[in-house]
DNA sequence: CCCAAAACTATACGTTCGTATAGTTAACGG
DNA sequence: CCGTTAACTATACGAACGTATAGTTTTGGG
């Protein structure tokens, strides 16, 4: 995997510092590993470089993790409105204002599979209390949390979500759209299905809309 | 936290071997701290043993974790039919049989809450591809999911939940139950709520059949 | 009572962990 | 061209890691 020529390749952009290179690599590794279980080394050999130079950008272990995830959510920050504004254009163009639930779900969806590190780094520290989530909580979640539950309330303002408690439909709706793509590996070993192809993506977000749909006025959609 | 005489206290039947001590030390841990995170020295302290008894049980690490797994899920066996069988024993004497549904999702969301070990273990292998993962869907997840999906099967031919594809259903149900309690301690530090408590699971499982029953309603099938 | 097997302990070894520190190269405004 | 700062490297160190092995205690059937 590791390109020992990589001097010059197309990873190696000139002024984008190496130290993108290095998040980029402990993003990865602390997602699939966790924290302990990613050692500096294992960043450094990852990104080309050498430990002592991870120390010298992030100080220690623990400065390189919060590093890590505040640069993941960022860049998350970055693209996720992008994500939202696809669904939101294509939705102007048709006449059912309720398909933009249906968008919605579809591009959050995609997000989680295009972005799992996001997700992993999310549910690797949000399950046990501890330093590390406090620090994700005050940093990362809160606001989250606040933007999601707002949502969820334009649109149950709008009649486009069951009038239902807000918080657990929140966490009904996270659960259904999180849920697929930590398990994805599960599922494509056990089913034989590919729970990263498009088509099973639409067929579960659709299916998710059928559920949610009839609630409301039994209108359908498509 | 630890108890220094503890000898001969509670936790210390004479006849449960230690290894079960062991165990139940490292199903913590591992669950809190994952794989790597959790040395054999730490589970040795916390059982009150020396990790050269660990070893001389289960050899080596990799097989003091498929110990614990197996450990765990055999514990989960033996407690889940109880579970359920009381969710329908609950039912039997009421009369719509709709409400079997709801109680078995109660169960459900309860067992997760009591035994959140089990939630934390699978989720923290599901996420990433590798040999402990093959492991547990080879001796575990196959059978849990077939076993999911049999279930849902039987409640949608009783017309019990929606005729949408059985594999979303599934995830949908699934997600909509264990998320919670990963998610409980981000919930607790961001909403203020108490998300253990059991009005908050009886209301989560209330909305979620909200959302659910309102379909068989308008759209009685077949 | 005996003694083999099981349970448990003491000690040690090589590796890797995270970190500290001193030294070297590259970048760049004056 | 210089000099300062940032970027990067070489080397080292104590602690903890997983594991190996030899020794000791406890157990229980004959």
């Amino acid at each position: 995997m590791q390109n020992i020529h990589a001097d010059k390749n197309a990873e190696n952009d000139p002024k984008v510092s190496r130290k993108n290179h290095i998040l980029e690599a402990a993003a990865k590794l602390f997602s699939q590993q966790g924290y302990e279980g990613t050692s500096i080394n294992a960043v450094a050999k990852a990104s080309n470089t050498q430990k002592t130079l991870i120390q010298y950008h992030f100080s220690n272990k623990l400065r390189l993790w919060e590093a890590t995830i505040a640069w993941v959510w960022q860049e998350r920050d970055a693209v996720l409105p992008q994500y939202l504004n696809d669904s939101m254009l294509q939705t102007l163009s048709e006449i059912d204002q309720r398909l933009l639930v249906k968008r919605l779900c579809e591009s959050l969806l995609n997000f989680t599979f295009d972005h799992p590190h996001w997700v992993r780094l999310m549910f690797q520290e949000a399950a046990t209390e501890g330093p590390r989530l406090d620090w994700m909580i005050e940093h990362f979640f809160k606001s989250d949390f606040e933007n999601g539950l707002a949502m969820v309330n334009l649109a149950q303002e709008k009649e486009l979500l069951p009038q239902v408690n807000h918080l657990d439909l929140l966490h009904i709706l996270s659960g259904a759209i999180i849920y697929l793509v930590n398990v994805a590996p599960i599922t494509a070993k056990v089913t034989g299905e590919n729970p990263y192809s498009a088509e099973y993506k639409t067929r579960h977000i659709e299916t998710l809309m059928t559920i949610f749909n009839s609630q409301l006025n039994g209108q359908p959609t498509n």
